[in-house]
RNA sequence: GCGGGUGUGGCGGAAUGGUAGACGCGCCGGUUUUAGGUACCGGUUCCUAUGGAGUGAAGGUUCAAGUCCUUUCACCCGCACCA
C-alpha cells in the first residue's frame, strides 16, 4: 500500500461504482425502500459549503441505509427558474437559459467529486421544459377541480423602471435598481386555493411526528387558527351605501373598552371616502406607499386619519365610537376591520395616547386594580382576572372562558356570531417575469380565460428575448403571445404572467421517482417510491417551501397525480443549520451596496484585491449569492480530496446548527485519514501481538459500533466522528493479535464508509474484504459485548463530587451504599456524624446528603 | 413588531435531570529530524489551589440543574414576489 493520494482512489472508486451501477434506482419489491432527499439547489454556479455539507448528510443517511439493506432513490435536480438568471442577463448580458444550463454544467462537475450516492440518471432541471410541461399540465388540472383562481393583488411596482419589484428588490421604500419611491398597484393575479386546506393543513401536523417540533410550531403559528366574534358596528349616519362596518375580533371580551373602530386603506369604505375627500386621498396614498411586507408594516409608525363618521356601539346604543382610518390594518386578515382596545392591546394603547382617544380598563389582575397608563395589560388567556361592570355578567374568570362566555352571549342576543378565522392566505402565484414557467391560459375577447389545450404543452418561453430594459420581455415579445383561442379558435393572446418558483420546488420531490413520464407523475412509480422517507434542507423553508408542498401533494391527490398516501409527502424531515459567512460590502457611486466573493478580497489590507476600494465587513450571515459571502469547496477538494471535505464538513458542529466557516480544521482532517490509511498499512503487514489484549479491542470496537450507529440516525455525525477518532486511537495503541486487529480496522472502515466512501474501499480492499464496501453489510454490535462486568461511580457528598468507587455492575444498593460510606472523603465529610440522606441510582451515581 | 431558535474553555463543540468540558483545533512540553515541517508521546476550564468558582445574566424547583420553571440580555432564521 502506497501514500494516501485522495485524488486517484477517488476517481478510480466513482468509477468502480458507475460501473457496477450501485446507485441506480430501479423498483425491488423484495426490499424496504427508502427515498433520501435533500433541498435541491438552486444552480448559482458554484456550488458552497452550504450545499457540501447539506449532500453529505443526506449522503451519510443514503449509504447507510443502502448498507442496512434498502432500496434507495436518492436524485439530484435544479431549482432553475428565478431571478437571478434575469439579473445576469441585465448586468452581463447573454440569456438566462444560457446562463442557467452553464451553471448546472459548472455545478454538476463540481458535485461529482463529491463521491454521492446519487443516481444522475433521474435528473431535471425545473426550466426543462419536459419538466415544466407536466406542471402546466397540473395548473389546467387543478383549474378544473377549481383548486386556482383569478382576484386583484397589490404588487410593488417601480414608477421609473416601469415595473413589479420584488420584496427583495424593494430597499427602504425604493426601487433597487432605479431608486425611485416604490408604490402599491393592484393587479389581477392567479391564486391558489390554500387557505380551503387551513384546517387540514393544520390538524395534520400532528401527524408529522419525526418532523422537529419548531417547525411543526411554525407552520401551525403561520397557519393561525384563531376563534373570536364577527358582528358589525352600525353608523350612525349611514355613508357611501355603506350602513355598517363588519369587523372581526378575538377579543369580543373586550368590547366595553373600545374607544374606535379602525378600517384598514385597503377597506371598501376607505376607498369610498377617498373618492370625495382630498384629505382621505392624501392619507390613504401614503398608507399605499408602505412596503407591501408585513415586517415592515409591523414595524412602521402606527398612524391614523379620524374619518369623522361615527359608530354605534351594539351593546351599549347610547355610546358612539369614531372611525379611523389605520395604516396598521391588515385588508386581507379578518374583515380589514378592527375595534381597538387600548387598555389590554399594547398597539392600540400607543394609538390612542397618540391621538389623545380615551382608555378604558375592562378587567384588572386579581391583586392590582391600578388603571392602565403607557403599559397595556396582556395576561396570558389562562389567567384568572377580575372584569369590571361586564355586560356578559362575567365577574373572575381567564381571558378564554371570557372570551367562550362573550361569544356565546353575543350569539344569544343576535349581536354576532362565533366564527373560526386563519391567517393563512391564499398563494399568490403569479409572477411579472420571464425565467419561470408560463402560465398556460388564454385571453379570448369571445371566450375570457380559456386553459390551453394540453395537446398545445409544453408551452415554451421564446428564446428570441431581450433584457436591455427591465419589465417582462414576454410582454413586449412581437409574435409570441399570439395564439388561436383553444375554444373557439378566434385570434387570442397567452397569459404572459410566468408561475412563482415555489411552484416548480413544491412537486419536484414527486416527479423524481419518474423523471421521464409523459404524465407528470407514474401512478406505480409514485406509488412504490414515495413518501420521501428523509427529507434534508435548511430551516430558512420551514415555513412557506415545506407548506406549499403539503399543499401541492393534496392538490396532486385531487387531480390524480399522486396516491392518497402520499398527501404529507416528507415522513421525517431534518432542518440543517446554515453555513455562514462575513459579508464584504462596498458601494457603487449611487451609495448602493456592491458585494464581494471572498476570494476577491485581501483580508490583510480590508480592500477589494482588483481595486484597492476598501471594504466594509457585515458580521456573519447566511451563505447566499446575492450577498455573495460564499465560500469554494472545490479548494479544499482539489487539495485534499472528497473525503477530507465530506469528513470535515461533517466533524465539527451539530448538523442543525448554523456553523461559521473557516479555513483552519480541514487540514486536521486530512491528516486524520492520513493516519487511518497508515494505520492500515502497518495492521496489513503485521504479525503476532497479544490474544490476550482482543477482548479489550473488541469491546471498545462493539461499543463503537453502537454509538456511530446510534449517532447516524439521530443526525448526530459530529459525536459519530468522535467516536470514531477515540476508536481509531484505542486501535492505533492496541497491541492486540493481528487477525483481530485486521477485523477492527475492516470495521473501523465500514463505520466511516458513509462519511469517506472512497478512503473506505480502499481499506476495505486492501484487508481484502468482499466486493464493495458499499454494499457490504453494516456491522451489527454484539449486545454481550456492550456490558461491563465493574462500574465507575462518583459519589457526591451534597451533590459535590468528592470521590469515585469501582463496584461489581449487579452490585445490589445497600451494599454500594456501605461502600460509599467507607469511602475516605465520605468519612472525612461525615466527621463523626452520620447523613441525613444517601441516594444510590445504581450505575450511574451516589450522593450522600449531609 | 410578530412567530421560531441559539447562547458551555482561546476556538468548534460533548453531556437519558446524575463525574461539565468527550472528540477535534489551537497552544505548551518532550521524542525523532541538519533545521523547519511531518510523525509520535504527554499536558491544557479558570482562580488568590490540600481549597474554591464555573455552562449569556438574575432568581426558583430538586438529594442533584448546561438540562426543568420564571424574568432578562445578545445574536440568528422566517414574515407570504430571494431561493
Amino acid at each position: 500500500m502506497s501514500g494516501y493520494i485522495a485524488n486517484e482512489i477517488e476517481a478510480k472508486w466513482q468509477a468502480a461504482w458507475n460501473n457496477a451501477e450501485v446507485f441506480k434506482a430501479t423498483r425491488d419489491e423484495s426490499k424496504p425502500k427508502y427515498y433520501v432527499l435533500e433541498m435541491f439547489p438552486y444552480p448559482s454556479g458554484r456550488i458552497h459549503m452550504g450545499h457540501v455539507r447539506n449532500y453529505t448528510m443526506g449522503d451519510v443517511i443514503a449509504r447507510f441505509k443502502m448498507s442496512t439493506g434498502h432500496n434507495i432513490l436518492h436524485p439530484m435536480g435544479w431549482d432553475a427558474f428565478g431571478m437571478p438568471a434575469e439579473n445576469a442577463a441585465m448586468a452581463i448580458g447573454g440569456h438566462p437559459k444560457t446562463w442557467t444550463y452553464d451553471n448546472i454544467a459548472d455545478m454538476r462537475a463540481q458535485m461529482k467529486p463529491l463521491g454521492l450516492s446519487i443516481d444522475w440518471s433521474r435528473e431535471f432541471a425545473t426550466c426543462d421544459p419536459e419538466y415544466y410541461g407536466q406542471q402546466q399540465a397540473m395548473f389546467i388540472d387543478m383549474l378544473g377541480k377549481d383548486l386556482i383562481y383569478r382576484k386583484k393583488a397589490t404588487v410593488n411596482w417601480d414608477p421609473v423602471d416601469m415595473t413589479v419589484l420584488a420584496n427583495e428588490q424593494v430597499i427602504d421604500g425604493k426601487g433597487w435598481r432605479s431608486n425611485a419611491e416604490v408604490e402599491r398597484r393592484e393587479l389581477t393575479q392567479w391564486f391558489f386555493k390554500i387557505s380551503d386546506f387551513s384546517e387540514e393543513l393544520l390538524s395534520a401536523l400532528d401527524g408529522l411526528e419525526n418532523w422537529p417540533e419548531k417547525v411543526r410550531t411554525m407552520q401551525a403559528n403561520w397557519i393561525g387558527k384563531s376563534r373570536g366574534l364577527q358582528f358589525a358596528f352600525d353608523l350612525t349616519t349611514p355613508t357611501a351605501g355603506f350602513d355598517d362596518i363588519e369587523v372581526f375580533t378575538t377579543r369580543p371580551d373586550t368590547l366595553n373598552g373600545a374607544n374606535f373602530v379602525g378600517i384598514s386603506p385597503d377597506h371598501p369604505l376607505a376607498k369610498a371616502l377617498e373618492a370625495d375627500s382630498p384629505e382621505v386621498a392624501a392619507f390613504v396614498d401614503e398608507c399605499r406607499r408602505m412596503d407591501t411586507t408585513e415586517a415592515a408594516m409591523e414595524k412602521a409608525e402606527k398612524k391614523g386619519f379620524d374619518t369623522g363618521l361615527t359608530v354605534q356601539h351594539p351593546i351599549y346604543p347610547d355610546q358612539t365610537l369614531p372611525v379611523w382610518i389605520a395604516n396598521f390594518i391588515l385588508m386581507g386578515y379578518g374583515t380589514g376591520a378592527i375595534f381597538a382596545c387600548p387598555a389590554h392591546d399594547q398597539r392600540d394603547l400607543d394609538f390612542s395616547r397618540k391621538y389623545d382617544l380615551p382608555v378604558v380598563d375592562t378587567f384588572f389582575a386579581l391583586d392590582n386594580d391600578t388603571a392602565v397608563e403607557n403599559t397595556a395589560f396582556v395576561p396570558p388567556k389562562t389567567e384568572p382576572v377580575k372584569w369590571v361592570n361586564h355586560f356578559a355578567g362575567l365577574d373572575v374568570a381567564t381571558g378564554q372562558e371570557a372570551i367562550d362566555t362573550t361569544i356565546d352571549w353575543c350569539e344569544a342576543k343576535n349581536i354576532g356570531k362565533g366564527v373560526t378565522q386563519f391567517r393563512l392566505r391564499d398563494w399568490g402565484l403569479s409572477r411579472q417575469r420571464y425565467w419561470g414557467c408560463p402560465i398556460p391560459v388564454v385571453h379570448c375577447d369571445t371566450c375570457g380565460v380559456v386553459p390551453e389545450k394540453k395537446e398545445n404543452l409544453p408551452i415554451e418561453l421564446p428564446f428570441d428575448v431581450s433584457f436591455d430594459i427591465p419589465g417582462n420581455p414576454l410582454d413586449r415579445h412581437p409574435t409570441w403571445r399570439d395564439t388561436p383561442c383553444p375554444s373557439c379558435g378566434k385570434p387570442a393572446k397567452r397569459e404572459t404572467d410566468t408561475m412563482d418558483t415555489f411552484v416548480d420546488s413544491s412537486w419536484y420531490f414527486a416527479r423524481f421517482t419518474s423523471p421521464h413520464a409523459k404524465t407528470p407523475t407514474d401512478l406505480d412509480d409514485a406509488a412504490y417510491w414515495m413518501n420521501v422517507d428523509q427529507y434534508i434542507g435548511g430551516v430558512e423553508h420551514a415555513i412557506l417551501h415545506l407548506l406549499y408542498s403539503r399543499f401541492f401533494a393534496r392538490a396532486m391527490n385531487i387531480t390524480g397525480h399522486l396516491p392518497e398516501k402520499a398527501i404529507e409527502p416528507f415522513n421525517a424531515l431534518f432542518t440543517q443549520g446554515m453555513v455562514t459567512h462575513e459579508i464584504y460590502q462596498t458601494a457603487d457611486a449611487k451609495g448602493r451596496p456592491v458585494y464581494h466573493l471572498p476570494e476577491d478580497v485581501d483580508l490583510d489590507t480590508k480592500t477589494v484585491t482588483a481595486t484597492g476600494e476598501a471594504l466594509k465587513i457585515i458580521p456573519s450571515a447566511k451563505m447566499s449569492k446575492s450577498k455573495k459571502n460564499v465560500v469554494d469547496p472545490m479548494s479544499i477538494i482539489e487539495s485534499y480530496g472528497a473525503d477530507t471535505a465530506r469528513w470535515f464538513v461533517l466533524s465539527d458542529s451539530p448538523p442543525e446548527r448554523d456553523v461559521e466557516w473557516t479555513a483552519s480544521g480541514a487540514e486536521a482532517s486530512h491528516k486524520f485519514l492520513t493516519r487511518i490509511w497508515g494505520l492500515c498499512d502497518r495492521i496489513g503487514k503485521m504479525q503476532g501481538g497479544k490474544a490476550s489484549e482482543d477482548d479489550a479491542l473488541l469491546r471498545a470496537m462493539h461499543h463503537t459500533i453502537t454509538d456511530v450507529t446510534a449517532g447516524i440516525e439521530g443526525f448526530a455525525f459530529n459525536t459519530s466522528i468522535a467516536k470514531i477518532y477515540g476508536f481509531a486511537n484505542t486501535l492505533s495503541k492496541s497491541d492486540a493479535s493481528q487477525p483481530t486487529q485486521k477485523m477492527a480496522v475492516k470495521v473501523l472502515a465500514q463505520l466511516m464508509s458513509p462519511f469517506t466512501p472512497h478512503l473506505s474501499e480502499s481499506i476495505w480492499a486492501h484487508q481484502d474484504g468482499e466486493g464493495l464496501i458499499t454494499l457490504a453489510p453494516w456491522p451489527v454490535a454484539d449486545p454481550a459485548m456492550l456490558i461491563d462486568d465493574t462500574v465507575t461511580l462518583p459519589i457526591q457528598v451534597n451533590g459535590k463530587r468528592r470521590s469515585e468507587i469501582k463496584v461489581p455492575a449487579d452490585m445490589p444498593k445497600d451494599e454500594v451504599e456501605k461502600i460509599a460510606l467507607a469511602d475516605q472523603a465520605v468519612v472525612k465529610a461525615l466527621n463523626g456524624g452520620s447523613p441525613k440522606k444517601v441516594i444510590v441510582v445504581p450505575g450511574r451515581i451516589v450522593n450522600v446528603v449531609i
